[in-house]
DNA sequence: CAATAATCGAGACGGTACGTCTTGTCTTGGC
DNA sequence: GCCAAGACAAGACGTACCGTCTCGATTATTG
């Protein structure tokens, strides 16, 4: 019974010659590079296909542009990552996500994705991808730490979910486009305590 | 006796023709028009040139490209604004100063601001002029209401400064920048109540 | 035995789009039409690019510059013209051969012809070319016309091949850049009959 | 009797500053200098008025355009040249004529005024000034060495004059501007003797 | 095994913005 | 009124990148 694998959602082998996952790869791997050698805005779509030993033609037939080359070459470089910590206390799990977050945003990738939401600012559809692929997933573990805290009684129980995450994120989020502040373990600390305790006495 | 007086403040008329003021408004005024009616990527200089009046030789005379003529394009469209609230209550100004900056995330200049921070993630110089021109004067304010907060017992007075102010305006910044939430008054209470009451219970 | 051959003259079709022999025709008809209409200096290779509905980008990368477009435009849209009359008679060749540059050079061609010649003076590239396929081919005829003269006893034996047709075409050519004389048939013949005869008695 | 001095046609000094002799004599010799350095298409207006310590304006006031001023700049440099030989024999006086031309032909001012007389092919107002001011004179030269010739029989009586001019001196240009062939003692001798005894046997 | 069909590399193409350059004019204050 | 300094409008230049296209070659499934 020849089901050739096939199993799930896609049409089971259609006629014509497969795509080719080689070229796939080689795609992305040339795309990590030159975005981190040179940036997103200097490196071109023909340069790509050069080091990647493929085509222009080839790579928009899969992708719309370099920035959605990038966005896949910069999930597929970062890979199983960020998980949940967990540690039982609330203040350290934001700690830890925290520190993870900014290490990412201090890293060369870090860079990458800073240029990622700023060309996201010109692209409708590079901000979706941006926030669904990138964005998406780490609120999503915020979200997680938030509900155990306020289960364990940590936290405060009427706490508007996203304006919470926004609290913890949206300051290293401001320093990594503003630049106007380090992004180090210490700005980390300094943000998580604020947002658990406060400003006011 | 009139001392021929030079070594002054201002050099007293250097020899040749002066720079056209008439011309510096033109250019600003038609880059404002543009920025709103076309955002900053499909403006042109040319554009600019033309709907001015003037060349592209005098824009790229005093400017060096597009992104530096909207910076002051829409600092002259902005001017007098975002005065101190100074009520008396910290919470009550963070509220008013939010509101006012979320406002302005939420007006046209405001989509024309996220495209500039998304430009300054390609270039350093306009990052350097947005840090000192368009996010620094904001900061100032925060940081005045932040310190007569701590004066007045309100607020902690063992505060990061600096980490204080991310906490209010990270947010909005996230928001504005990323767009996975709205920019409204709603939204500026929530966070200025999180950030002065903390997570925590 | 079908050898898969190569080596031979032409390359067989190289991998990639072939250029598009459409487009290099439209560009040579629309430089053609430019040249007559408004003078090699103030055509624009812009203007070329929009009448010939093909871009800036694809004539620049077959030509350098429209200085060398207007050669080969000049070169087409003459082709099969001045052939050899060999009437028997060297001074009739002559006259026939003077008679015919001449011609060219007071007609429309004849204008961009000398504004080539001119524009040579400060670009040894297309000085080269211009000597190559303008001039040398008429100079080829003039030859050939000599050494039958001389082979017929009509001319003298001791001739300087070049000098000799210099005498026949310098006067023309002079004319035709310092225009200080009438470039008609009359002028072929006066300058042929003096070249022949010789101004002594 | 306050007559101060005028004597001639001019308007009897008008009032104002007076035109600088100095400036006008400073911008003739860095035009010398650029155009033979350079070559005058490269050279610009505004290089001639930073080296001669001038400004623009002043040049634009006195010369139309900067080929105005390589003529005559190119004529200062020459002043008394070319005179008469009057050597008794036409072939001399033609021999004599025909070297010197060939001589400024090959020196550095010869390629200037190729440049010249390249540019007169686009601006008819340069090619009136070259033909009166750099050709008008050593063709005059020529049609008193004719006329001598002619008066003393040595020469034929029939002469077209312009014709004849344009044999002895049209080849020495048709190889200046089309550079197919030397410039050189040898090549005025040859065009001399073929002029002069023709090319029939 | 041939026919069909989709992919691939190479590279030419139309479109268009870029930033530079030169031209000739103008507007200052000083001489 | 002339001059040096230098700003200005106009507009062509040649380069670069984008995204599309047209080739011939390759590689799979299908009949």
């Amino acid at each position: 019974m020849a089901v050739s694998r096939s199993g799930q959602g896609q049409p089971r082998s259609r006629p014509g010659r497969p795509r080719s996952e080689q070229s796939r790869l080689a795609v992305l791997r040339a795309t990590s590079e030159l975005m981190h050698e040179v940036g997103l805005r200097v490196m071109t779509t023909e340069e790509i296909a050069n080091r990647s030993g493929t085509s222009k033609a080839t790579i928009y037939k899969w992708w719309p542009n370099k920035y959605a080359v990038a966005v896949e070459a910069l999930l597929s470089e970062m890979l199983t990552e960020s998980d949940d910590p967990d540690t039982g206390s609330a203040r350290e799990d934001f700690r830890i996500a925290l520190r993870g977050l900014i290490h990412f945003y201090g890293s060369r990738s870090g860079r990458v994705f800073a240029q990622l939401v700023g060309e996201a600012q010109f692209d409708p559809l590079i901000a979706a991808e941006l926030r669904e692929r990138l964005v998406g997933s780490r609120r999503q573990l915020v979200r997680a730490i938030l509900d155990r805290g306020v289960a364990r009684g940590e936290l405060r129980r009427d706490l508007d979910s996203e304006a919470a995450i926004d609290l913890v994120f949206g300051p290293a989020m401001y320093r990594l486009v503003a630049g106007h502040a380090p992004l180090d373990d210490a700005a980390a600390d300094a943000i998580v305590d604020l947002a658990i305790r406060g400003l006011a006495c």
